[in-house]
DNA sequence: TATTTGTGTAACCGAATGATTACATTTATA
DNA sequence: TATAAATGTAATCATTCGGTTACACAAATA
C-alpha cells in the first residue's frame, strides 16, 4: 500500500516544475504580466484570455507548483499572487551570457561603423 | 497534393519554435553553457551527457530552429556556434520584474533589520 | 432553504516532448 | 576501394501539454 502511494505520487510529480518551464508557455508569460499589476481571482485572471476557465486553472495549478504564484482564499474567491522573486534564478542564468552579446553586438556595431565610414 | 503538402507543413512546424521554449528543458541550458565557451561538434556535444547521441541531434535541431546556434560544416564534423544575442528577449522579459522583486526582497531585508534591532 | 457563483478536477483528446534503436548518408582514411 | 567516422533521421514508445466538456463542491445570496 505504501508502494503503491509512494509509484503514484511519483508518477504525478516527476514532471519538471521549475521557473523555466512556468515561462515557457506564453499563457502563463501573459498571466505573470497580469499578476505583476495586482492579485487577481482565479475568473479575473480568466477574463483577459479566450481560453476556457478550466484551461486557465490549470495553467494556475502550475504556476503554484513552480512556487511562481502564492494564492489567498477569500471566502470562495481565490486571489493570486505573484512571487516575483522567484523569477531571479532565470534573471541570473540569463545574465552570464551577457557579456557574450554585448560584445558581439559592439562588433557588429564597429563592423557597420568601419563599413559607414569606407562609404563616405 | 498542394494541400496535402500544406497540411503536412502546418503539422510539422505548428509547435512552439520560441528561445523560452529553447531554454526550456535543462539539457539544452547545459548545450547553450558548453556552447557559450567554444563551438563544439556534434559528438563533443554529446561526450558531455548521459543520453544517447540522436537524443542530442534533436535538442541541437530545436536550438537550431529557435535560431539560437549556427551550424558550420567542416568536411564530415559540424560545429555548433551559439547566437548568444537571441537570448536578449528573455533578459528584458526578465527585467521588467527587476522592480517588483528588488522591492519585495528590500522589504524582507527591512522586516529583518527591525527583528534584529528589536531583539538586542 | 434553494439557487447562484467561484473554483477545482476528472475524463478525454490530439499533438509535442524526449528518449530509444536501427538505419542511411556523406566524408575521411587505411 | 573498402572501411570507419560523424551526423541525420525514421520508427517507435511512454509521458506531458494544452485544450475541451461535464461535473462536484463550498460559499454567498435570494
Amino acid at each position: 500500500m505504501i508502494t503503491f502511494i509512494f509509484v503514484t505520487k511519483r508518477l504525478l510529480f516527476d514532471m519538471r516544475r521549475d521557473v523555466f518551464q512556468a515561462i515557457a508557455d506564453p499563457v502563463r508569460r501573459d498571466i505573470i504580466g497580469l499578476l505583476s499589476n495586482e492579485p487577481l481571482t482565479v475568473n479575473m485572471v480568466a477574463e483577459n484570455f479566450e481560453i476556457s476557465r478550466p484551461a486557465i486553472s490549470k495553467h494556475l495549478k502550475i504556476l503554484k507548483e513552480c512556487d511562481i504564484i502564492d494564492i489567498d482564499k477569500q471566502g470562495r474567491e481565490i486571489y493570486c499572487i505573484i512571487k516575483p522573486e522567484k523569477l531571479v534564478p532565470v534573471f541570473f542564468w540569463i545574465e552570464q551570457y551577457r557579456k557574450l552579446w554585448e560584445e558581439k553586438i559592439d562588433s557588429f556595431e564597429h563592423y557597420l561603423n568601419e563599413l559607414q565610414s569606407k562609404n563616405k
